[in-house]
DNA sequence: ATTAGGAACTGGTCTGACCAGGGTGAGGGA
DNA sequence: TCCCTCACCCTGGTCAGACCAGTTCCTAAT
């Protein structure tokens, strides 16, 4: 019974580096969790889980101490965890925000210059599938708030577009289909979103840039696509969602190719 | 201007998961340090440095709070960045105490059975260059102290010896020259000597084991090269003093070699 | 010399307060 | 109608002091 108590206590040493509270909690086969080792559980679960994406805020300190019934000090202790272990950021003053833990994992490829023609497409077909995608998860799980808030940008994104500069026009579309993306809650393709249109950005500007040229104008089709896709994830219709937003990228694609 | 907040925010952002303090500060170069970067840096260097050695306690949170003038949350919240880091580890009521940082990166080679002659020959070959460079640095960097309990170990081996098992014999050897490694300061001497002394324990146990065996008793000259060590230490002389620590291994590994 | 008990010291948690920074909303002016 | 400024509220950061629970050390008794 001492050797349990030494290996119990060893144990819990080689455990103090890099580990969860719960992971050690599990190790160790504790009978119940400790209001730290909840939290930490709780706040994990929530951001790995994609119930918070990256971007958006945790519950203030504040909010946590009441929810859990721990003090700021002990919830201050669980968040800065978090934060070492790259899950989360926080400033003073600015809320504590959930942080896209795929970007230090992936580098996506050099961009090539952005108006290059063949690389422009690829990045179109590659847009094609991730925004297929976020719009089947969107149709199924956005919030009602979510999908009152892609109606207001899509409205917005109408209204304004008149006088706005090829630029804010690039920016305006990629914050809608961002939107989509984060109101999938899938983190593995909101996390990839923000990656790639960051990334990507100057393609998808030239994508843009080209088109205008061309046409002089958004395309007649755009908006009515844009329109197809909210209708579809109003009606939360997964298959027609991720249909009219992949059919909305491979149209714009298609008007770029034939430019030549 | 506020193209340099942004990029400062963004370098701050980038530093949150698993850098010190202290390296933030220098990173984002700040002209000068919070207590709280000050107080991690001051343990890390007292740890880094061998000032403090595996093993020993730190500075009690309590005394932290007196030194640097923070609240005992904050010191806290600092010592946790530590404990994460694997520097140290604490446990309730039990003092935080400096971390073997080396455990985590050297696997010694799987120790052959303790009783093979030829691989108790190696280890002590091994033992001679180690305790030769942890009595030079001894020598040079021991406390008053540190002297003191070396000595007082030294006496009790003496007073104790008679009535000891072998492995009772075998344990106050290694606590003798862990003492000398430990005030050598040199936090890879110490470190490797944790590691390789427990490693290795049941080799150097049958090295005694042996000696007994064809002796009876210690050896005669035993205890003299105890004390010739001793002295060497007391007088701050650091080449005699790795000049008597090798020969003594030497001397029982030769002993040893002879019986075959 | 050993063991047991108590005191002191340790880390862990809490309550409540205050400081400093950021975000949001409303109102006024261009 | 849009933009800017200001004020308020909410946020994270830090502090002081208290209390709880575990560990360590010292002293006294056997």
């Amino acid at each position: 019974m001492g050797d349990e108590r030494t290996k119990e206590r060893l144990l819990k040493e080689s455990l103090t580096k890099n580990e969860s509270l719960t992971k050690k909690a599990s190790l160790t086969k504790k009978a119940s969790l400790t209001k730290k080792e909840q939290l930490d559980r709780y706040l994990r679960q929530k951001i790995i889980s994609g119930s918070l994406i990256p971007g958006q805020a945790l519950p203030s300190q504040r909010q946590l101490v009441d929810q859990f019934g721990l003090a700021r000090s002990s919830v201050r202790e669980v968040v800065q965890l978090l934060e070492l272990d790259g899950l989360i950021s926080t400033a003073q003053g600015g809320r504590s925000i959930c942080r896209n833990t795929m970007a230090k994992y992936i580098e996506l490829p050099v961009e090539g210059i952005g108006d290059n023609l063949a690389f422009q497409l690829q990045v179109m077909e590659a847009r094609a599938f991730l925004e297929g995608e976020a719009a089947y998860f969107a149709a199924q799980r956005a919030t009602d708030q979510q999908l009152i808030e892609i109606e207001k940008e899509f409205d917005k994104m109408q209204l304004r577009s008149k006088g706005l500069t090829t630029l804010d026009k690039a920016k305006a579309d990629l914050r809608f289909h961002m939107m989509i993306a984060q109101s999938s809650h899938h983190v593995l393709i909101t996390s990839f979103s923000q990656l790639f249109y960051n990334r990507y950005f100057n393609a998808i500007y030239g994508v843009l840039n080209r088109t205008l040229i061309k046409f002089g104008r958004y395309p007649d089709g755009i908006r009515m696509q844009h329109e197809q896709i909210y209708q579809a994830l109003r009606q939360r219709d997964p298959e027609q969602a991720r249909k009219v937003a992949s059919e909305h990228i491979i149209y714009t694609r298609n008007l770029l190719e034939s430019t030549d």
